[in-house]
DNA sequence: GCCGGTGGCGAAACCGTATCCCATGGTTAC
DNA sequence: GTAACCATGGGATACGGTTTCGCCACCGGC
């Protein structure tokens, strides 16, 4: 036995190894699977043939280095147990299968280090796109790595798709899908107020997260346009999650603090909080409303239903993909006139069953 | 200009371009990069300095192809937003990220074709495991596919991790990855049978699911060590949903069924299920007790917290790739040795505040 | 002052596939 | 009947790295 000639060895059968069972050359055999070619019908059966007996599959990083290949889109995500982004996750892949990409995943855990560390990975394979999921820190040097990550992907013709944060400041070549945050929260906020509700426990989650503060601008203004003085001791910052929700208000009520109504960042905010109010011989909310925001699967199941902002995150992610990939088939032409695209969907309150008009307390 | 040397063209940057820059050679060039080779650091320093400059990275298609590259793992799941096993998926990313290797994943929506279809994408990647999350159908046709995806990826230098399902018939080379299933259903079935609770709804879900008949096994199992009899009137397949909790619910209570006790197979079909309870004016747990399964973070979010039996998804997700990984470094020496390993995982009941003694209806 | 090491580096052979270019044989057009 | 042509298939090369092999210079030891 010759030393690099074993088709039945250990290792994967090549092209080659077909070709020489089937007599023919590697060219006919690449021919015959890429199907892009003319090859008579002889050919093409006596190949099939010795590719199904060896189990041949084309070998993906020999063909992408040779020029062909599927596009694969990276998908960067804090954390992929987190509902919302799980969500815009599944949009995307789902997108990307349909045009028969590929997705890789890597996960940060909300630690920009991971991010560098990932987008030059995902960077290696060659991505078509990276696409970051999540609100953004609002450090400057955090900013300014993010334009230089998308010049760099921009350089070496893949793209930076921002999902869920605003775009980024300047002439960067990065598309951003965002969804009317500020809005979202101002109605949810307007919901409350209408309903009569005046003090307010808000909850909208990390002062640095740019997320948070688009929802607690809009609730702002939300109050102003009520003529409702917004006390900024009625606001409590915290991560994202139930336990904050729970030990916010748990802490509001141990110090006394008035309030009919919490306005939660998110709906596992919201949970936590309902919880806490639950455990406090609160009820909900014939005492004390609650509303969310992203309208995960959670906010319906809870009892009661929460009133919430619906957030079309699974189509931000396949507009994100899409947005990629009209770019990627526009061709070079048209590459430096969309850079900086920024699209914007809307949400909107879905009501339910976690509001009502205030109790008078006391 | 000549026709391929433009460095500031287009596209990435080579590791010629660097070569060239630095006035090295490419070989140097590579060792550099790859450290596993002395070099004086003045050769470092220049190569550096061009990398900074170009702002290279190596492109990993041609790494993989010329032996080294970084090894990746697939994981097929049928929907990145379901709690249980996107917690499988985060513990399988989250160690193969701790030894430096990348994660692709695929959904499969439930659709075998498109699991037929993506295991052998994945093989084109030449990934180092395929990991399928979830429970399996038990067709024997699609047991048999299995077992030969198996075996082509055993050839081809890669593994099948089965993750949540019971293992492969036969002598095939794959590794399981399990737990406790049957038992879990068990002590459930126990805890509410002690409770003195004899009318049980039980929703196990999919009658084809493994995963379903485990549960229901072990459910079965329970009343014949408690003498109750096992009413299969009481069972209501169907998918593990939201929707089906409540629907098996509201229909049980319209045709008039009697039970103190609802089983759930799942903790969102018991979030389901307690929702159409209380739609129907009843309240758990005084008037009915209700029983999940997985202990997602859901299961305590809810009013009142779910008792549970706890999967530890995130646990299997490790385990998993530790699998892999150490079977990659034990060398092909032992790798026929480890074919159809089977590692099981413990489960146990969690106590919250859903159940109580049965109440007198009639 | 000559010789065997040895540390550093360059040249070239691969890795597996796609594709360009060319050869061949049979067909069509004149 | 011959030239131009089309349909196929083979040979060679490029893709961007890693790695083996071997060369060169410099070192200390005698």
């Amino acid at each position: 036995m010759s030393q690099r000639k074993a088709p039945s060895d250990a290792g994967r059968a090549t092209i080659r190894d077909v070709a020489e069972r089937a007599g023919v050359s590697v060219a006919s055999v690449s021919r015959v699977l890429s199907g892009n070619y003319p090859v008579s019908d002889e050919l093409r059966r006596r190949v099939m043939k010795v590719v199904r007996d060896l189990d041949y599959v084309t070998n993906a990083h020999a063909r992408s280095l040779a020029g062909g290949g599927t596009p694969t889109v990276a998908i960067l995500i804090n954390n992929i147990t987190g509902a919302a982004f799980a969500h815009v996750a599944k949009g995307v892949e789902g997108a990307a299968t349909l045009r028969g990409w590929l997705s890789l995943v890597g996960t940060t855990g909300d630690d920009p280090e991971r991010e560098l560390a990932l987008v030059n990975l995902m960077r290696q394979q060659g991505v078509a796109a990276v696409v970051l999921l999540g609100g953004a820190y609002d450090y400057d040097e955090y900013q300014l790595r993010m334009a230089r990550f998308a010049r760099s992907l921009d350089a070496a013709g893949s793209h930076l798709v921002l999902v869920g944060r605003p775009p980024l400041e300047g002439d960067v070549p990065a598309t951003t899908v965002d969804y009317d945050n500020e809005s979202g929260a101002y109605a949810m906020a307007s919901h409350l107020l209408s309903a009569g509700h005046r003090k307010i426990l808000v909850l909208p989650g990390h002062a640095e997260l740019t997320t948070a503060r688009s929802r607690l601008n809009g609730a702002r203004r939300a109050f102003e346009a009520y003529g409702v003085p917004f006390d900024p001791g009625m606001v409590r910052h915290g991560p994202y999650d139930y336990e904050h929700g729970y030990e916010a208000v748990e802490t509001s009520l141990r110090e006394g603090a008035d309030f009919t109504a919490v306005l939660a960042g998110t709906d596992v905010v919201a949970a936590g909080a309902m919880q806490a109010l639950r455990a406090a011989g609160l009820r909900v909310p014939e005492d004390v409303s609650i509303v969310g925001y992203d309208d995960i699967p959670l906010a319906s199941q809870l009892t009661p239903q929460l009133t919430t902002v619906h957030v079309p995150y699974e189509e931000m992610g396949r507009v994100a993909l899409r947005a990629v990939a009209d770019r990627r088939e526009g061709g070079p032409g048209r590459r430096r006139g969309t850079d900086g695209e920024h699209l914007v969907l809307g949400t909107h309150v879905v009501v339910r069953n976690s509001v009502a008009p205030p109790a008078r307390r006391d």
